[in-house]
DNA sequence: CATTTTATATAACAATGTTATAGAAGGGGC
DNA sequence: GCCCCTTCTATAACATTGTTATATAAAATG
């Protein structure tokens, strides 16, 4: 285990994983995604660029761990229902809400991909909730798909600085949002 | 007008716009998003990378050509049609095979925002074919930003090398589409 | 006190986007 | 024919950035 840094929990200083995190995302809210690099990183941590190697990974797993934190915070305060229509919706808001939060979210979660280790176990325990609801499993994971990339699509749109100059003077994003979903939901 | 070459038509010579933008899905297709780069797409032309400045601006303009190329294809073959619904539907499947047809088409788009010049013009025509079908501006705007939304986004998750790999086991992403698509139509 | 682990800095490398600059190739004007 | 201007291309170089190598300080451990 030469240089991973894998299961670390926290170090007995103040540079574990979840400052870098933090600061990540702060670095994120000043410089946005392209401004976003390792030594700016470093800075934002009073700290040189090698240093965050030692304890988190490289950058695409800083992204990766950032993606987790808004997944995980939309997972976390999805409200609890019986049923599976206001699972969706209460999931499509939370993801939403989650994304709305920080300065160029929906870059983050398409660069990053996979929403880090935990995301199976969470989306697994949505899908449950989903098939406890009345909904077969693949049934469930299909509508809950299709929540989550109808709300990541339109925070790309609407987190795009080119579109959203041409299209907030006409449109308004929450109201796509809103009755976008709610179109879903009940078409199902 | 020192180095800007907006608004060349074509070259003289093979090295126009159209040849760099079909180089640069080429390279795509090997390389993919991230193993896209200007000394490569050079090679693809035969050329060294500073030349391709002469002709067609920077990386971003290159990535802009893309996503105009795949917003394009999606706008043109939009079958015509006097039902809105149809409209809706037939718009998503067009953008949803423009993108089926080229490697990380997704990414492209989400780092293009703007779809490039034309691209307001086009989506106006859209509207403007949705508003007579019957809708109201507003209306007609939001729903097709939807059906955009939920397309895009489908295949930001498609396309993600971990998404997929965890998820295509268990769900199909053409049915997620389509029930989805149908969904949202159903539900305006 | 010696040694191992933990944590950081300095230096450096490779890749990449981009610019500066020089020069080839061709076409008109004298 | 010669000169010059536009058009295009290559070479060289620079700045940024992700990442690794390596030395070393500090702390724990025996």
């Amino acid at each position: 285990m030469s240089r991973r840094a894998a299961n670390r929990v926290k170090s007995h200083d103040g540079l574990g994983r979840d400052a870098i995190v933090q600061a990540a995302f702060e670095l994120m809210e000043k410089a946005g995604f392209d401004g976003f690099n390792m030594r700016g990183l470093a800075k934002e941590l009073g700290v040189q660029a090698p240093t965050i190697y030692w304890h988190a990974g490289d950058k695409g797993e800083i992204i990766r761990l950032m993606a987790a934190e808004i997944y995980g915070e939309a997972y976390e305060s999805v409200a609890e229902t019986g049923d599976w229509r206001d699972w969706l919706l209460s999931f499509g808001r939370a993801f939403r809400v989650s994304l709305a939060k920080r300065k160029d979210s929906a870059r983050i979660c398409v660069s990053a991909s996979q929403p880090v280790e935990d995301a199976p176990a969470r989306a697994e325990k949505i899908t449950k909730a989903l098939v406890e609801a009345g909904l077969d499993r693949n049934t469930a994971l299909s509508r809950l798909a299709a929540i989550m990339s109808f709300t990541l699509g339109l925070a790309c749109y609407e987190q795009s600085e080119a579109v959203r100059l041409h299209l907030e003077a006409m449109v308004d994003f929450d109201e796509v949002f809103e009755s976008g979903l709610q179109a879903l939901v009940r078409g199902f």
